[in-house]
Formats: C-alpha cells, structure tokens, sequence
DNA sequence: AGGTATTCACATGAAACTATTCTCTGAGTTAGG
DNA sequence: TAACTCAGAGAATAGTTTCATGTGAATACCTGT
C-alpha cells in the first residue's frame, strides 16, 4: 500500500466543517439569541464607563451553559471598541477564578491583575501585601475606569474566603486617579448568602439572573450556530433536535450542546461519512463524557488516582460498598506499589473529590447500630472504566 | 409494646505540619583599578 | 571598590496529619402494662 493513500481518503472527502472554531467554548457570537433583556440591563449598568464614571458593581448569577460569559464577553467587546474608538481610558480584565495556577488564590489573582496591566510579578515568595502595594501603584498610574470580571467567582470564596471580595470592593477608597468595578459572575445560586455581609451589600449592587434556556432556544442558537460551523445539509435529520434534547435534560446546558455537536462532526469527520447522523452523535455523548472523566483524573495526583484505582477494582461482584472496603483495598495497594499510605481522614475527603468528579456516586447513610459511611458506586460505564483502569495502570506502575 | 439510651463507623472541621519552590538580603569572596 | 556568589530567612502552596467533634438510625436496654 502506498503511504500516500492513507491520507488520500480525508482529503477527498471534503470536511464536514467550515469553520470548526464556531463551535468552540471560546467563541463569541456577534449576536446572542434569547439574552436580549439581560444583555440590555448590562448595557445600562456599565453604560457610565464611558462617560468615566464608576458603574457599579453588578453580580450575575445563572447555571453553567446559559450564556453568563458570553454576554459579559460581548459587552466587554463592545465596550472596548467604542473606548478605543473615543480614546476613552477604560480597561475591561476578565479573570477566571477557577483556572488551576493561574487566579484559584488571593495572591495569584493579583499576581494576575498585575500581568493584565503588564506588570509582572514572581509565582512566589513575596508577601501578599507586598503584592497588593505593586497593584496600587499600577493602577493609580492614570486616570482610567476598569471594569473586572470575576468568572466563577463562587469557586474562589470556596477556596479562598472572600477576604478578598472585600478587599477589592474598598479598593476604590485607596485609588487617587482609578476607579475600579467588579462584575462577578457565579454559577451558584444561592452564592451570596455565605458572604460577608459588608461584601454582599457592596458586590451585589446589581443582580441579574440568567434563566436557563429551554429547548426550543436551545435548538434555535444549534441551528445558528451550525448554519456557521457545518457545510449546507451535512445534519441528518433531528439530528440538532436531539443535540438540545440532551442539553435540556442538563439543565438547559448550551456550552454541553455545542460541544456535542462539535464532538458529533468530528466523529462523523473521522470515520468518512458525509453526514452527521444521530449514531454519531451518541457516540459523541459517550465521548465527551469519557473524555471529560479521564483528563479530570489524569491531572489528579498519584494518591488520587491510587484511590481511584482500589475502587475500580473492587465492583466486578458487587455493586456498592463502602468508605472502610475501599481503605483496606487502598491499603494493600499501597504496599504493593509502595507508596506511603495515607491517613482515612484523607481518604475520605479523596472520595469526597471524586464525587464531585462524578466517577463515583457517593451517598452518606446511616446503617444504624453499624455506624455511617459513604455508600458508594461507580458511575462510570463500562468502556470508560475499563480505559480508566489500564490508564491508571500504567501510571502507578502496578501490575496484576 | 413503647420509649429511651447506646453505639458504631465513619463524616466533617480546624489547625498545624512538611516539602517544595521561589524571592530577597546581606555577608563573604573575587577581580579589576 | 564594584561585582559576584551563596547561604539563610521568609513566603506561598499543595498535600497531608492530628486532634476534636458531629451524626443518623439500628439495636440494646428499660419500663410499665
């Protein structure tokens, strides 16, 4: 055969995408559908910007994949251009709070800020304040408005507390020349009731919430989405019905939708149909969940994956079992691949985390007299586990 | 029978510890004038 | 004397350990009938 007809076939077969970054997480349409009101509202809160004058501060809430991000992104676009056009100085910074080593700590928050005002700080061994003094001074430079977004500004108070959250709504006091605003965004509804009080009353000057969509909306920004990213008729039919039917079943998660049906083309892609037919998409289904479980794990620590990996091995007779059966599977594990154990205290938080994960389903009960455990049951399917299993085979070094 | 007290097997919280990575400082060393 | 080196003090962080306290309901143990 010759090495040239292996590739033969993807050139022939003319690509289902048009443009494939239309689909992807990072895209910001020019126009969101169904966020009309809420796009408005925003509008008007961080209108004065422009005319150099502090907005205030607005707090958004709404479930993941109701486009929370990309409406603050779009404003934030808008607002740029017509700043840049006006030579207004407005500075919009948008941060996620969430991003491992990047802005998950007070410190590297404002470690990050400073990179934003292109300063730059070392990843460590200078005192927090220390920290803070460089971002004054960066700030108080020139007379400018800046507009910070704080995505899943839920995951950092979780962390961190929000000694943080009060310390940048007093910023403004510190500032001569700058006037900061916070736009925070959470994905937890009920966020705000476990924060400082003085926090609360400064940060969520402005509320809005973002409803989740349904399915029809869902099915309307596939369609518009699609018309973009696919060549004409390469949807099969009730192909993007049952695309937003999944989604709706999340919660009316669009980003999960377009995901899908980006995961569903690239599937149909690799295996040479010239249509995306509804197999395709749920072997998409499959995969996106697959795909998701693994690199959450992947990047989990040994001990982590070590713990994992004594569940997986435990359910081929039963179904489920409990916190003290995985500890003595660990333990012997452990010695096998000779780690150091660790404490059940710190087991137990693991399969804390591992829920939280969704590899493992994991319920507190009460067996009366015989104490209380987590019940717990793996909630990956087959494939996957197996998958999972020779992953963390090979990455513990342990054979059978 | 009905009511209360126990008790198990962990869960959950807080604080403190360890190892690692990194900066900053200042003493000691070196080399050039 | 200026430049360089290098050890030591301090910080931040992730991952733990230690200690302390909490907890839901199946059982054991009473109690009075």
């Amino acid at each position: 055969m010759k090495v040239g007809t292996l590739f033969e076939n993807y050139l022939q077969a003319e690509s289902l995408f048009i443009d494939r970054s239309v689909l992807s997480s990072t895209f910001i349409p020019e126009e969101i559908t169904y966020r009309e009101e809420q796009l408005q509202e925003i509008a008007k809160i961080t209108s004065p910007a422009l005319r150099i004058e502090r907005p205030s501060n607005i707090f958004i809430y709404g479930k993941t994949g109701t486009g929370k991000t990309v409406s603050v992104k779009h404003i934030l676009r808008s607002l740029n251009e017509i700043a840049t056009k006006n030579k207004i100085p407005l500075k919009t910074i948008y941060i996620n709070c969430k991003l491992r080593r990047v802005a998950d700590t007070e410190y590297r928050l404002i470690a990050q800020l400073i990179k934003e005002f292109g300063g730059d700080i070392p990843p460590t061994g200078l005192p927090t304040d220390e920290v803070y003094n460089v971002f004054y001074k960066l700030l108080d430079q020139q007379k400018q408005i800046i507009l910070l977004t704080l995505d899943e500004i839920d995951q950092l108070t979780i962390k961190i507390g929000d000694e943080i959250l009060y310390n940048l709504t007093r910023i403004n006091a510190e500032l001569q020349k700058s006037q900061l605003s916070i736009i925070g965004i959470s994905n937890n509804l009920v966020f705000a009731e476990h924060l400082d009080p003085r926090v609360k009353s400064s940060l969520s000057v402005e509320e809005l919430i973002f409803p989740p969509y349904n399915a029809l909306q869902i099915q309307d920004i596939l369609r518009s989405r699609a018309k973009k990213a696919f060549r004409g008729n390469a949807l099969d039919q009730g192909l993007i019905e049952k695309c937003a039917a999944y989604a709706a079943r999340e919660h009316g998660d669009a980003r999960r939708a377009i995901d899908l049906l980006r995961v569903a083309g690239e599937v149909a892609e690799r295996s040479g149909a010239s249509v995306i037919t509804i197999a395709h998409l749920d072997e998409a289904e499959k995969k996106v969940e697959s795909d998701r479980v693994i690199t959450a794990i992947v990047n989990q620590p040994k001990q982590f994956q070590c713990v994992l990996y004594s569940i997986l091995l435990i359910p081929s007779q039963k179904k489920n079992f409990f916190t003290g059966e995985i500890y003595e599977v660990y333990k012997t594990i452990c010695k096998r691949c000779k780690f150091n154990t660790l404490t059940q205290r710190r087991i137990s938080d693991i399969l804390a985390e591992l829920d939280m994960l969704g590899v493992i389903n994991a319920k507190i009960i009460s067996k009366g007299r015989y104490g209380r455990t987590r019940d717990i049951s793996v909630s990956i399917d087959e494939t996957t586990s197996i998958k999972l299993r020779e992953i963390l085979e090979k990455s513990l070094q342990v054979g059978e």
